[in-house]
DNA sequence: CTAGAATTATCTGGATACAGATTTGGCAAT
DNA sequence: ATTGCCAAATCTGTATCCAGATAATTCTAG
């Protein structure tokens, strides 16, 4: 409503922020065209903090910016979720290890709380509670550049969680995965809570991926393409 | 000499490519201070294209963007040369696991050239062949996303080499390390060649963080701060 | 002569304006 | 009726302009 006049330079990160869940969120699908005038608008700001904040979603894998031509939604591919997950299986244990000596019971804790909530969530909510729990544990590694690397990753990937329908067997081994993992950590067991984590991101990623090569097969849902809203 | 007058779009990602090769040269030391108008006058183009392609480099963390300041090369430090090398000994790996099925004679004698090329040259040679090397092994792992990761964290410890004084040791230690990846490479044997892999990045980084440590707790060069130029 | 405050200069961030590229719609020809 | 081409509309990319913030300089007071 009010208009920001403050130039903090940070409005361009604080739109991107917004994009980003929108589209994690699944609100604006695969290859729904994000014009800079209508963002503009719906931002009340110039198109120019709108096109750094385009930049920023395009580097981050979110959004596509062909020259000369409109914004799109990143399409979702098998190819790209594999791509995804197999970097996430590299990288999220690394930060774990050097989490793990830093976590304190209250992290522990707080994760283990979010892992109860994500234990009856419908799957929207599971998706963001999935990356928290994992976000959380992954903390205080110290390592700001990996963490925003994991951080990116786990976005791109929980966008896919939209596309098929709740696996009841995904969840249930997720969830038990997700518990010893807390068990691991608890005991401050590096080696064997790298071992969970790396496997369980393999696992769930392995049944997310025939989930979607099933669909792709059977292409139920009729697209919903065409300008934003 | 005749500047561009087509908009074709990329101008800020060429920019960004002439700044970056410049930083990774050391042409520009960290700290200094790189003003839009400065770059715009020598680009010859307006500040626009400069800011985007400033941000750019921010995000591949060659640069620092205070808010209302100048842009600054980003500092070199140890803990960032380990983070940084920890992810390459992760991703490096994934990556050659996917490229050696596709490997190509060609191609493995061309990475024999460059390091034909890197036994006999200085250390500025030296760190520009030693990544050319190692993504001319990992280019046909058919994973852009991760590809493009590795590129970045390799721009990022090539800073590094132009701090310290070649090491002896450490270029026949890293030279050994190479032949060995080429044979593994060349018998096909994804195995050993991610194990060789992950040992060398391990190695050769720990040889580099003693060199960096000790040079921080002798700081013999003047620091050349200052403005661009 | 030094320290602090106010003023000036400089640089960045955002808005507006303009030029080029792409796409869309209509018209004509087959 | 369909296809190819031309023109108008739309949207992106760059330049210029203005406002706010930071840094530098000068002036004044002790």
């Amino acid at each position: 409503m009010t208009r920001k006049i403050i130039r903090d330079g940070q409005t361009a990160e604080e739109i991107a922020a917004v994009l980003r869940a929108v589209i994690i969120a699944g609100k604006h699908p695969p290859e729904t065209m994000l014009f800079q005038e209508e963002l503009a608008e719906r931002f009340q700001t110039s198109r120019m903090p709108i096109r750094e904040s385009l930049k920023i979603l395009e580097r981050e894998g979110l959004v596509l910016l062909p020259a000369n031509r409109s914004a799109v939604v990143a399409p979702l591919d098998v190819e790209s979720f594999v791509e995804i997950n197999e970097m996430r299986a590299v990288a999220e244990p690394l930060a774990l290890r050097h989490a793990i000596p830093e976590l304190t019971n209250r992290l522990i804790a707080q994760a283990e709380a979010i892992q109860d909530d994500a234990e009856q969530s419908d799957i929207v909510e599971f998706a963001a509670l999935n990356r928290a729990f994992h976000m959380t544990l992954l903390g205080p590694c110290a390592r700001p550049r990996l963490l925003s690397h994991i951080a990116s990753l786990n976005h791109l990937s929980q966008r896919y969680f939209h596309t098929v329908a709740v696996e009841l067997e995904y969840s249930a081994s997720s969830h038990k995965e997700h518990r010893a993992l807390l068990a691991a950590c608890a005991a401050r067991d590096a080696a064997s809570a790298c071992a969970i984590l790396q496997d369980h991101i393999e696992a769930a990623s392995r049944l997310m991926e025939d989930a979607l090569r099933a669909k792709e097969a059977a292409p139920s849902s009729a697209r919903t393409e065409g300008r934003l809203q």
